[in-house]
DNA sequence: GTCTTGCCACCTAGGTGAGAACCT
DNA sequence: AGGTTCTCACCTAGGTGGCAAGAC
């Protein structure tokens, strides 16, 4: 779990509004030069709760609110970008919700995964370059590695994605998130009550009915390999 | 996770019976003075599995098995000590066990506790030197993080706890397990059938049905804080 | 004296962005 | 040229033993 302030160099000052704080270990601090990087770790705006949830199917009363989506909101308006690797990737920002109106006894799951928003190619400059068929493809789920839990556990605590990784590499065998580079994607969560007929840890794909999802508009991103958008990467 | 080659330092020869293997990084090897310090992880011993798995409860057909008992052996025959901290510390070497004759479909907890093995307490070149009650102590429960899951998987795996934490800070609120330094104490393994009537997760002891327990002679140690037995500390 | 605690330097695992090299 | 992959130095979190100072 390791977050280096080197890591996710951004001009966060640009998103957040305000001169990011970090920390100065010892006298050597990483912003001495001009060119300095700054930290895209966000420095207090991911605090802030509430976020429009987007319930696909409004069943019980189950809601689920996107935690950062302040932050999330400020990358959307320039453009998410999400690098992915062969190895994996964590995403930045990453996926926290909070969830309300479980069955405080019953057992969930709790997992997400990523969907296709067009079948467009982003091409350099954003402009659409071509089209990809996505139907064949079935998402990879990542569970929520507390799961299964009961509804009063998961209501307690802030749920965070932040261990998820994308891959570009179909062959991946690690059980990551699997993408194509160049394209629009849209994180998706889904609440699904507990089923003693299956066992979920050995299932990669979602079960037919007691499933519910969620996704949020500003949680919407490009996949590159690497920075395409210089305001990004420097 | 981390492993440091320089972390249990140890002399493993004495208790594996042949050089310990260590990675060389880069140029500067660390076995470059005399008095070079080995490392107390296990080279190859510890992939040898057996050992006698003394069940209390000998209910439905569940045998646990302790993994790398051939260490614990060589330890115990020299007294194995654990340090304990006031952050908490690690055991070295660690409860690794593989359980067979579950249900593969039922659901199940492991867990682990530490019991005291006499009221005795020992002093410098472990000579007996009091007496200490633990009745009042309930011994604090560390539940498997996979926990709950399917039979089947329990058994698939080798399964390993060796995140459990050993603390002499009465007062620890991080889920440590508390040990009085100077003690003699032995480790226990519980396989927990689940109950849908109660949520393991949130509970701090046993439940009183549906428990069976295992423990092993050789993971018998002393609880100190540092080493007392030189041939373990140079 | 004996044991405990705090502090320290050290080590590793794993995540990261940059830039070079490499396709196509 | 545009996009991808690889390699690299760097960073942090967290675990570690040793030692000196402290406590009993």
């Amino acid at each position: 779990m390791a977050l280096s302030s080197r890591a996710h160099a951004f001009s966060v000052e640009a998103l957040v509004g305000r001169s990011a704080k970090r920390k100065v270990p010892d006298g050597r601090d990483e912003e001495t030069g001009a060119g300095c990087r700054q930290s895209r770790r966000a420095p207090e705006a991911e605090k802030r709760p509430k976020a429009g949830a987007e319930s696909r199917e409004a069943g019980a009363g189950v809601q689920v609110e996107l935690q950062g989506s302040e932050l999330w909101r400020r990358f959307h308006e320039i453009g998410t970008e999400m690098i992915i690797t062969k190895a994996g990737r964590r995403m930045f920002p990453s996926v926290r919700v909070k969830v309300k109106g479980l069955e405080p006894l019953k057992q969930y799951y709790i997992a997400i995964d990523v969907v296709p928003v067009d079948s467009k190619r982003y091409s350099s400059q954003w402009m659409v370059a071509g089209n990809t068929d996505h139907s064949c493809i079935t998402p990879r789920l990542y569970i929520h590695p507390d799961s299964p839990c009961s509804g009063e556990t998961w209501m307690r605590q802030i749920i965070s994605f932040d261990r998820v990784k994308l891959t570009n590499n179909e062959m991946d065998d690690k059980g990551h998130i699997i993408l194509q580079s160049m394209h629009k994607y849209k994180p998706r969560v889904h609440v699904i009550a507990q089923d003693s007929r299956f066992d979920l840890a050995q299932i990669q794909s979602l079960p037919a009915e007691g499933v519910q999802t969620f996704s949020f508009q500003e949680t919407e991103f490009t996949t590159v390999t690497a920075y395409q958008n210089q305001q990004l990467a420097a």
